[in-house]
DNA sequence: ATCCCTCGAGTTCA
DNA sequence: CTCGAGGGAT
């Protein structure tokens, strides 16, 4: 029954198996992304149980076996590889070591930011170019000098007075735009930049390679220069020399402030210009190098701080159904729990059935889980498996999960809905939509009390939450007589919200936020409402023939038109205020990014107040763009686009006090 | 008929 | 945040 040793067993496996289909030729089924993921997860494996590690598992390969197609290059002295540490502790503990052999702790480090690239090794003769390499297996590598040359970073001759004679070790990589502009234009996208990198700088034909804007850093050398002891004095010769260095390198002298910098670069990784998979932490002296020496195959003088994997592979353990409040059916993936980008992953959204037909993911499999710059976990793909030894493909349920009433999908779509209107499920997501911040906001009412209200038979429609009572609250498990008389009060409260939000709150079919308040801008009361036509309805900007009848029909159908007058008999006369705008942002269609320090519903209930129209992505027709703390991507566009940019202080001012004119601004 | 923008709906974890 | 579909502009 599985378990660690199993699990790194077959893990092992396949690597081999991949690793031998990858270089018998073209016909590689597994991608470098699928061969990394399991890498990452056997990795992750041997440094929590090291008792599983062997010596022939596939993390002990130092490189890759050079293509034959390729001449060779041998390395003199060998690119070997770097011990890897995964968590601060560690590092202490390599730190340490160094202390002790030295015999002090004043000893300086570089840090420097670990590009996720293909290192490339360059020869030098009287400051000429005259041959580049691959790593290859660390003394063996692929000679590419001609696709080297075609890279725009790599000087094809020193700046230097004298004619020198060096070994130049460094990155090659993509810029993520940069990456991001190649794929744009191309039929077959590439993964990633890694593999894109690794790909360009092995092509045959170098033409290929010269249109593909790689970058190169420098970051050591192969023998030191004369005259230079210690990796800071490097690094100034090799920017002389006509080198790009890594903006990100610095320079530490205590063991804290060492791992300061790796957390700093681990956090602000999505905001880099690169991919980067960790931090490379070296003794800068080289005179301290020499004393600390070697291990077999890495340099007991520096280590690579390893950050969080952001792609591992776990196993599918089943993939559950669940019902939302349109009673759609999405299916999630259960995973065996597994930490991907520093936080435990059990549970992926699989979206629905095509999406889990095209990844071809099946209960048993071993998947690929992701997470990327955003925070939502997604199943990438699975590993190619035997088909004799793959479970059955999964099959959606033919009744609801949770009611087991009846479901359908409905014509022109492809989704699976539960059609049954008091489906448990579909009920507790609709009075927590109800309750909800953008509807008829009623604090105390979250996902729990709405399960427990539904459970305990208390309330079968959203009307009857308008009858609870004291005594039948208070019956409830964690419910108090405070919180039972707050929840009263707050549902007392909500009766008197604008139309707007009690139409939102109603859940219409392709009715939110927006549309509820054009809605009730429009007819003021529930009454006109009721008594609107389709063709009003279509009417109205923003609403189309399809909105329209779904909302004409919500008010017709006996089921959800009785839901409406039992909310009326519940006290429910909803109308829509006249709107008293300040104005002061009047006509401006603002964007809001980064982390603001006030909920983004206040934000921009605030913008609206003062006239503006609030929208969430950056396009030509935004006019403002209001900033929190660590803003991404949007302000890029904003300035890309000409947007005037705003702090979020200054948005402050704007609409508390009301007089800024935003013209007026420097 | 076709593009582009906006809106709605569903999503994870600490 | 991302996807897909509705709606409006062209």
């Amino acid at each position: 029954m599985g378990g660690p040793a199993a699990e790194a067993a077959e893990l092992r496996n396949l690597l081999r198996k991949f690793n031998i289909q990858y270089y018998a030729g073209d016909g590689s089924e597994v991608s470098d992304q699928t061969y990394d993921a399991l890498m990452n997860r056997l990795l992750q494996l041997e440094t929590e149980h090291p008792e599983l590690r062997t010596a022939d598992s596939p993390t002990n390969r130092v490189g890759t076996v050079p293509l034959s197609r390729f001449g060779t290059v041998s390395h003199d002295p060998p690119m070997l590889s770097l011990s890897n540490v995964f968590s601060d502790d560690e590092f202490r503990a390599f730190y340490n070591r160094v202390a002790a052999e030295l015999g002090s702790e004043e000893v300086e480090y570089s840090v420097e930011p670990k590009l996720d690239g293909v290192s490339l090794s360059l020869v030098y003769e009287n400051s000429v170019l005259i041959r580049a390499g691959t790593r290859g297996d660390g003394s063996t590598g692929e000679n590419v000098t001609l696709n080297a040359r075609t890279i725009r970073t790599v000087p094809l001759r020193l700046n230097s007075n004298s004619p020198v004679s060096v070994e130049v070790r460094g990155e090659v990589f993509f810029m993520v735009e940069d990456f991001k502009r190649m794929n744009q234009s191309r039929d077959k996208p590439f993964a990633n930049p890694r593999n894109a990198a690794s790909g360009s700088l092995r092509q045959l034909d170098s033409s290929v390679t010269a249109s593909r804007p790689l970058t190169f850093y420098a970051y050591s050398s192969g023998r030191y220069p004369e005259g230079i002891s210690n990796q800071r004095e490097l690094l100034e010769m090799l920017v002389e020399w006509g080198f790009s260095v890594n903006p990100g390198n610095t320079f530490h002298c205590h063991a804290g402030s060492v791992i300061a910098a790796c957390r700093d670069l681990e956090e602000g990784r999505d905001s880099l210009p690169m991919e980067i998979d960790g931090a490379v932490v070296k003794v800068s002296s080289f005179a301290d190098r020499e004393r600390l020496g070697w291990l077999s195959r890495a340099p007991r003088w520096a280590t690579a701080r390893k950050f969080h994997a952001r792609e591992m592979t776990t196993v599918l353990e089943g993939i559950s159904v669940g019902v939302g409040r349109t009673g759609r059916l999405t299916p999630a993936a259960k995973l065996q729990p597994v930490k991907v980008g520093g936080v435990t992953v059990t549970n992926a959204t699989l979206h629905n059935i095509q999406e889990i037909q095209r990844k071809d993911v099946r209960p048993g499999d071993i998947v690929i889980v992701r997470r990327a710059g955003d925070v939502i976990p997604e199943v990438v793909s699975s590993i190619p498996a035997e088909e004799g030894e793959r479970g059955e493909p999964f099959r959606m349920p033919e009744e609801c999960p949770v009611c087991g009433g009846p479901v359908a999908t409905p014509e022109g779509e492809v989704n699976l809905y539960c059609i049954n209107p008091s489906c448990p499920a579909r009920l507790k997501r609709s009075l927590q939509h109800w309750a909800s911040r953008n509807a008829m906001d009623i604090e105390g009412l979250g996902e729990k009390l709405c399960s427990q209200l539904v459970d305990s038979g208390m309330v079968k429609s959203i009307a009857d939450l308008y009858t609870l009572e004291f005594h039948s609250l208070v019956a409830l498990e964690r419910m108090g007589e405070l919180k039972a008389a707050n929840l009263l009060s707050q549902l007392r409260n909500s009766l008197n919200r604008p139309l707007s939000r009690f139409i939102t709150g109603l859940g219409i079919p392709g009715v939110g936020e927006v549309a509820s308040k054009d809605i009730a801008d429009r007819f003021r009361s529930l009454e006109n409402l009721r008594n609107a036509s389709e063709e009003e309805l279509a009417g109205i900007r923003g609403i189309g023939p399809v909105t329209g009848s779904s909302i004409s029909r919500f008010f017709k159908s006996s089921i959800t038109g009785r839901l409406v007058s039992l909310l009326e008999s519940a006290g429910f006369n909803p109308v829509q205020p006249v709107d008293q705008k300040r104005d002061v942002l009047a006509g401006e269609i603002v964007v809001f990014t980064g982390t603001l320090s006030m909920p983004r519903a206040e934000a921009k209930s605030l913008a609206e107040e003062a006239g503006a129209k609030v929208t969430g992505s950056v396009t030509g027709k935004t006019t403002l763009l209001v900033e929190g703390e660590n803003a991404g991507s949007k302000h890029q566009k904003a300035v890309s686009l000409g947007i005037t940019i705003i702090t979020e202080e200054e948005f402050r001012d704007i609409t508390e006090k009301g007089a800024h004119n935003l013209d007026e601004r420097p």
